[in-house]
DNA sequence: GCATGATCATGC
DNA sequence: GCATGATCATGC
């Protein structure tokens, strides 16, 4: 389709002016505005949708956002290198949410901005960067997604010209730096989407053995894409949504680092976390408790988890960076003599549903694979809780896709045999081991095999945490 | 009512 | 003292 024909199609929409600037950002976006409201039917071309009407099982997901600048904003897909609106400078980019029980939307997904090519991004430097030129201002066009619907019918929610720059920039950047140093040191094969806060690197490739040679070692990497994360895009689209006086959320959360001034050269948004608990290391929880002034219940279950983040100067539940990050703090506690004493838990895996997964897009690979901010005590020889260190932790690419992956594929077998009892046990692996996780021994979930058996989770090993802190 | 984080109890 | 099994407590 040519097009004046196109543009004759776009004219009928909901008033919508065919016309627009492309060599204006805002005016770009103006007119992606009027996409709101309307799904992929409306604008694209009767044969299309014959052909994906046809064939239902063909998604429409890769290709959304080519029918978008296509059939509405009338421009050919390019494979050139830099923006889709070259001379406006704007990506566009579509991308789902998803509207969760407690009404509230969510990011279905992370959101790909490009293959990476360890060669040139080994010899990039940010600000020239292939993944800056194309991604600093992106024309964000978000669905709303349905299980149940077809991807024609999907109603566009928002759309808004949103540019890289502020705190947001700050990690961002260190982010990309702290991926091309890896790809410099010859450990693009290490690279885990857990190492970075809001830009990871996430796999992506026909398969799991996708790979690529890199310049400074001779050990395949994985295909990897430069995206921003999950909670990130959720954030995005929330501030967004609220901005635009949708929908009163309220967030309850606050940032860490509230001034940009905070920020000194050399210095990442992890160092001032740290540095923030500077004061604090070395004294006792009531000490703590104390120097902060505080009245919050010393008994209450949160209280170790408040504790840290007041420390940080966060007044609220959540923290907005790590929220954004998908950053997860968790206290650990060691004896006298340096050990953890707990196992850390993760979510019970429903039977029926984990023996369908594969193992890179599992849900414990997702789940391990995040950034940990650790809070560590100790107790002392009169029993008193003392803090002794923080750190930002991700688990080893080694670890994750080697250990826990043979416990993972164990649990499995055992739970397609119907065995279990022979679920992996704790001395079978340092890493990580299956244990109940349930109310009591009536909180259950089906099996395979049509009877119910004790909900069950895995666990990190303490003896493997111990290691992890230096305790 | 349930998910989640945290912790206890028992027996070797 | 540790592995394993079991359960508690809180908040949404």
């Amino acid at each position: 389709m040519d097009r004046s024909n196109y543009l004759r199609k776009t004219s009928n929409i909901g008033g919508a002016s065919p016309s627009y600037d492309r060599t204006s950002p805002a005016d770009i976006e103006r007119y992606a505005k009027k996409l709101v409201g309307l799904t992929t039917r409306k604008f694209i071309p009767q044969a299309i949708i014959d052909k994906f009407e046809k064939n239902k099982s063909v998604s429409l997901k890769g290709v959304l956002g080519q029918l978008i600048e296509e059939y509405y904003f009338g421009t050919k897909a390019n494979n050139y290198k830099g923006p889709d609106f070259e001379q406006a400078g704007v990506e566009l980019k579509t991308t789902p949410v998803k509207k969760l029980k407690n009404g509230n939307y969510s990011s279905k997904e992370r959101l790909v901005l490009g293959i990476i090519d360890y060669f040139k991004m080994a010899s990039e430097k940010f600000d020239e960067s292939d993944f800056y030129k194309k991604n600093e201002k992106l024309l964000l066009i978000f669905y709303l997604y349905k299980d149940d619907n077809n991807f024609l019918d999907f109603i566009f929610k928002l759309a808004k010209l949103w540019k890289i720059e502020g705190e947001d920039l700050r990690i961002i950047k260190d982010d990309w730096l702290k991926i091309r140093n890896k790809i410099k040191d010859g450990l693009a094969h290490e690279i885990s989407e857990g190492d970075t806060l809001y830009l990871g690197a996430c796999t992506k490739g026909a398969n799991a053995e996708s790979t690529r040679t890199q310049p400074f070692s001779g050990q395949p990497a994985k295909q990897r894409a430069l995206s921003l994360k999950q909670g990130f895009m959720t954030d995005l689209f929330n501030r967004f949504y609220i901005a635009q006086g949708k929908k009163k959320v309220d967030y309850d959360s606050e940032r860490v680092i509230k001034n940009i001034d905070e920020y000194e050269d050399g210095f990442t948004f992890e160092d001032l976390v740290i540095r923030r608990f500077n004061g604090y290391i070395g004294k006792t929880t009531d000490e703590i408790y104390k120097k902060l002034g505080l009245d919050i219940n010393k008994h209450s279950k949160q209280f170790y988890s408040e504790l840290a983040r007041r420390m940080m100067g966060v007044n609220t539940k959540k923290i907005e960076e790590f929220e954004k990050a998908g950053v997860v703090m968790k206290t650990i506690r060691l004896t006298k003599n340096g050990k953890t004493k707990e196992d850390m838990s993760f979510p019970a895996f429903e039977y029926k549903e984990i023996v369908e997964e594969k193992w890179d897009e599992s849900i414990l690979k997702e789940q391990m694979e995040q950034r940990f901010f650790f809070v560590v005590y100790q107790y002392d020889d009169n029993d008193n809780l003392v803090l002794k260190k923080v750190m930002f932790w991700t688990i080893p690419i080694s670890d994750l896709d080697f250990e826990v992956k043979k416990v993972w594929e164990k649990t499995i077998a055992a739970i397609k045999e119907g065995k279990y009892n022979k679920l992996p046990k704790k001395s079978e692996n340092f890493v990580s081991h299956i244990r109940p996780h349930a109310k009591n021994k009536k909180d259950t979930f089906e099996t395979l095999q049509g009877g119910r058996e004790v909900k069950r989770c895995f666990w990190l090993n303490g003896g493997y945490l111990t290691k992890v802190v230096g305790g």
